[in-house]
Order: structure tokens, then C-alpha cells, then sequence
DNA sequence: CTAAAAACATACCAATAAGAATGTTTTATA
DNA sequence: TATAAAACATTCTTATTGGTATGTTTTTAG
């Protein structure tokens, strides 16, 4: 039994050094050789343990980069308190707390979406459960929002949770071309006069 | 002066087949040879007139990619009329217009922001120079429709156009996961709202 | 009409790609 | 403790990569 976990160990050593460097450098630019070569590992080993490039990026896809996004976006949304507030400290902290390589490499899952977004049914179909239970939580709450009178019920909270999330991505992206946070904080500023008319 | 208009003749044809492939199939990813199999032309023909990968994707961006952007975004932007209007026009109605194949493969900007937007500071240059432009013209918009008491004044104008402009590049990106346009209506109705709420 | 330069073609190079085949070593089980 | 299976290493194959070197053909200027 463990063996079980040896094997473990390494899928998971593979998939954390892959995460890097597919956010780093894109995916279909990211070799075997280069992900083998930062495990320390050799090729044979990746293909005792993956059947392709496809069935690893998968599995980063399922365990790190969605991971990633309901750490941060999805999960916060869930917690107790006043629903608008929540919306607000969610969208407006996870920005302001982005370390500066995260600015600079942008949004892991954004980048995926718009690199093999259109490539393979897997990929998309990965990425869009991602972005439909984010989705589902953000209506969940808005509606949660409405009913305890801090959110407007005049407005389509489907609408409004599209909108924000792509938004937020939006701007991951388009920071990726600047070097300082000047773009960033208009987003912000135009993100809290958003939220503040949709505001009961 | 005949063989300048040749060569001017080649040099299209090459931008052009080199656009559509690094739209479908991204920048990094596509060779010179299959965009000279495009072409029907030689390889040596492509280094007769490029010098490198990178010099034909610094000329794509800025001949194709931006002209794009510039003809669909920030031109109708210039036009006379009530600045709002002009606003929810040119933002619903691309959307609207788009054709299959391009909601299919998303904004070919956002493609390469996302794919090589950390990447290289030249690339970095030409697509922020896009984005800065389209942001000024817009800005100009908003400053124009407060003058004439068509948006409302106490909203800061580059707020809005960046977040204007960021939610339009994320909905490009995230309705590549989708098959049919189900987001995309949604978020229309969430951009709509949008508008009506900095209208005067 | 001729020489040179521009436009293109062909052949090549070293590096890298995904993956298969075939090893060797470690671990678990009977 | 023998044996099978799992974990990993080494080697190889075929295709593709950006770019160069060296051609040949077309165009232009004198």
C-alpha cells in the first residue's frame, strides 16, 4: 500500500511542476522534457504515470488550476454575513493581493481558456465547469443578496455574475501588458462604482 | 518600382495568412512553414522578406490585429451623435455581429495578450498600445456624453472605460468555452445594466 | 542588351517535440 | 525468499522547429 502513495507523490510532484510552467510559458509551448527535467525525473516516468500531454493537463487543470480559483473566488463566497459586503471583499481584495508575479502572469485559468479554449472539447469542457460553479455561487449569492435587502432585485442575477467574472478576467489579462498597477486600480475604482449600483 | 509593389504584394499575403493561423491556433505555436504553405510560397521567400518570427508578429499585431480593434471598437467611438448611444450601439451591437467563427476563436487581442503578454516586451508594446488607444477614444467618449448631460458626471471616465473595456475582452475569451451563446446574451443583459446605471 | 539586385526556391542544420520500446531497480505479495 | 508487478531510467524514432546557406529566376537600371 505504499506504493500507492510513492506513486501519488510523484503524480503530484509532476502536476505542481507542470502548473508552473504552463503559467509561466502556456501549455502547448511546455514540453514533457521540461516538466521531467524540473521534477528531477525521467521521461519514462511521466509516461508510467500519464498516457499523454492531454491526460496531464487534465488533471492540472482539474486539481491546480481549478483548486486555485475556488480558493480565492469561489469558496470566500460562501461565508456567512452580509452579501454585498462579500461581494465586494471577495472581487476587491483578491485583486489588491495579487503578489506581482501573479500580476504578471495573469490569470492561470484565463490563460488556458484563451490558449486551448478552442483547441479540444476536454480542455473546454474542463474550464467551463470551473467558470459555471464560480458562476452558480456568484448567483447564489446575489440572489441571497436581494433577498436580504442589500442587493437590488430590479437586475438579472445570471447578468450580473457573467459581467463580474468577465470583468475580473478581463483585467488579468490586460495587466499582463503593464508594469506597474495604474490599470489595476482604475479596474478597481470602476469594479466599486459597479457593485455600488447594483446596491439596494 | 514595380518589384516594390511586389514584394509590398508578398508581404501581405504572408501577414494575412499569418494572422488567421495565429487567430485559430495561436502565435507561439504556429510555424513559418505552415504559414508559407499558406502562401503557397518558399520558406527562403519568408526570410527574403522577414528578418524573424518575431518581426512578422510585431507587423501582424500592428497591421492586423489593431486595425481590427481600431475598425470594430474605436472608430465607431468617433463618430457625432449622443455619446451614450453611441456607446451601448458599438459595445451590444459587436457582440451581436459577431460571426460564428469569431465567437468561436475570441478576440484575437485577447488571444495574444494571454498567450505571449508576458512574454516579450515587444509584443507587450504592441498590443498595449492598442489597448491605450482604444481606452483614450473611449475616455473621450465618456468625457463628451458628461458635457452633454447624456452619462452622469460623478463617475470617473477611465474607470469606465477600463472596466468597459476589460469586461468586452473577458466575455471574448470566456465564450470560447461555450457552444452556443447562452453567456453571451447574459452578459449583454449585464452590460446593458451597466449602461443604463452611468446614463444621466 | 547587360550587370546587379531583388524575389524567390531548395537543401540543410542543430534543437526540440511527443511518445514508444526496452531496459533496470524497487516494492509488495504469496 | 521467489516472483510478479510497479516505479522509474535509457535509448530511440519520427516529425517539426526557427533559421542559414546557397542556389535560380525575375526585374530594374544603365
Amino acid at each position: 500500500m505504499q506504493q500507492e502513495l510513492k506513486s501519488e507523490i510523484t503524480k503530484q510532484l509532476i502536476i505542481d511542476k507542470a502548473f508552473n510552467l504552463f503559467y509561466e510559458n502556456g501549455f502547448k509551448t511546455t514540453s514533457i522534457d521540461k516538466i521531467m527535467k524540473e521534477t528531477t525525473l525521467s521521461k519514462g516516468a511521466f509516461y508510467h504515470h500519464y498516457k499523454s500531454k492531454k491526460e496531464l493537463g487534465l488533471e492540472v487543470i482539474s486539481l491546480k488550476v481549478e483548486k486555485r480559483v475556488v480558493d480565492g473566488m469561489i469558496s470566500p463566497l460562501k461565508e456567512p454575513g452580509d452579501a454585498f459586503k462579500i461581494l465586494e471583499t471577495v472581487f476587491v481584495n483578491r485583486l489588491k493581493k495579487f503578489p506581482f508575479y501573479d500580476k504578471q502572469y495573469g490569470c492561470p485559468m484565463n490563460n488556458l481558456i484563451n490558449e486551448i479554449g478552442s483547441d479540444e472539447i476536454a480542455y473546454q469542457t474542463a474550464l467551463k465547469k470551473i467558470i459555471e460553479d464560480w458562476k452558480t455561487i456568484l448567483v447564489d449569492l446575489i440572489e441571497r443578496g436581494k433577498k436580504e435587502n442589500s442587493i437590488k432585485k430590479n437586475i438579472s442575477s445570471k447578468a450580473v455574475a457573467v459581467y463580474l467574472i468577465s470583468a475580473f478576467e478581463g483585467i488579468r489579462g490586460i495587466r499582463k501588458l503593464y508594469n506597474d498597477d495604474v490599470v489595476l486600480d482604475e479596474f478597481t475604482t470602476g469594479l466599486t462604482l459597479y457593485l455600488n449600483q447594483i446596491k439596494k
